[in-house]
DNA sequence: CGATCAATTGACATCAGTCAAACGCAGTGG
DNA sequence: CCACTGCGTTTGACTGATGTCAATTGATCG
């Protein structure tokens, strides 16, 4: 499906304010997804730390930048755009674990090698640090390692959520668990229950190696759901949830 | 399935050997599973600390003793036999997402309620942390949280390990991939090649709640596999591995 | 306008699920 | 000792949801 060029980055070195001292100060004092990720832990104190440690880089659209399999040199935290993360069997075949969203931190795996691929779906921004960098930083700042564990669980819950999904719902509930899932992440949590607009960044093919189905499956089942007036599909990649109440119902089991 | 009675512990608080100043001692020093467990990563001097906050725990087979949604109060440690972890959907579907053998570590869901069930297959034995006992625990013994950290890794990469298997295996292959999984499990990592003789704890229903099959598809290819002169089926839950290449061949997509 | 690529739709095939029967084994009680 | 029961497993016949193959549509971009 992409072609995966073996692990090439556009790097482009971040320009770095300097302060008086010759430090380099705040160009994580103003990420906006701080917010949202694991260096929300470090205070402003130690900021430019975590500066120092990170190399901002750019991702173009398809372009893959994690080789499943490949030494594990660089752990990231992703700023813009959304990530595909995926495994593939030998013939092709392929399951994408999950997406990452900005703000989401990509390496865990404790292995010396990646357990799975990632390629940018759109243009994305993420930042990255080196193994060493992120041994220093988790020595020196414990709290970023509790924080950590608590991003690995999330994930964790995630992947049991998905498993459920995977081994034993039907296509249809599946579809709905994902634009209903969708719809959280781009949606303060308290849904008004009226329509909601998503702009989805990855293709059907995506949304098939997400689900476990075929891309043919994944189309004729929006079809479905349009012929049900609970959705409405748009041009482009635009998908408006016309009833979140009756997805629920198909997403969990009861449709 | 099973009846899943809401959270009933048969704790026998455990018998602790006090020492010369009136602490408790070595419960824990002699454990048979800390050399593969988080446990490992508390020095000898502070064993006691660990003895102090473990309740042990027998769980007769079958007793379910986490319910999926209930208040998350405690944390887990496996000792002895197999757990199974689950998650259900409201009409019984049921997938279980992963089985903990001794040396496991449960609950490290995040959020104040576990996010899946967990049942006793055979006896279990456990070591019970209540959450308060957890917190600090963590917080005397920063290694223990890096631990976790590694653990939940592993998890998490078994975790998608098994995404692809239920969203891109077929049938052959998921059974042929457990059944090379429950051997690594058993076996020292260096397999000989030779025949391995399995001695699974878990029903064909279990194995198909995990594979995300039916039972009678579960049989169906052991018996194929019988046929082909890979396996062998024994009385009971013996299974003998005949042929791990061509087991091996299956599982990764090339049968 | 033609080329390309993603998405949709249709016709058909198939793998795994469903329903049902039989088997084997263990435990119980006559 | 044997009949009976319960439960997990195996096997068979059939069904159906989803995959496969193929044609068409639609959008984007030179």
């Amino acid at each position: 499906m992409s072609d995966m060029p073996s692990c090439q980055f556009e790097s482009r070195p971040r320009r770095i304010m300097m302060g008086p001292s010759g430090l380099q100060t705040d160009f994580c004092a103003t990420c906006t997804v701080r917010p949202n990720s694991v260096c929300n832990v470090i205070d402003e104190g130690d900021i430019s730390r975590l500066a120092e440690a990170a190399v901002e880089t750019i991702i173009p659209p398809g372009r893959g930048f994690i080789e499943e399999g490949a030494p594990a040199t660089d752990f990231f935290n992703v700023t813009a755009g959304t990530v595909k993360l995926f495994k593939a069997l030998p013939d092709g075949r392929r399951q994408i674990t999950g997406f990452a969203a900005p703000g989401h931190f990509l390496g865990l795996a404790v292995s010396d090698s990646y357990a799975f691929g990632a390629e940018a779906i759109d243009t994305v921004r993420v930042c990255r640090f080196s193994r060493e960098k992120m041994t220093e930083l988790l020595d020196d700042f414990p709290k970023l390692e509790r924080r950590l564990l608590e991003e690995a669980s999330n994930e964790l819950v995630a992947a049991q959520n998905q498993m459920l999904l995977l081994g034993r719902k039907t296509a249809r509930e599946r579809v709905a668990s994902f634009l209903l899932d969708q719809m959280r992440i781009g949606q303060p949590p308290a849904g008004n229950g009226g329509p909601c607009r998503l702009n989805l960044p990855m293709t059907r093919g995506d949304i098939a190696d997400y689900l476990g189905l075929t891309i043919e499956t994944v189309s004729r089942t929006l079809s479905w759901m349009r012929s049900q007036g609970m959705i409405e599909v748009g041009k482009g990649y635009a998908i408006t949830l016309l009833s979140v109440s009756r997805l629920d119902v198909l997403a969990s089991g009861n449709g």
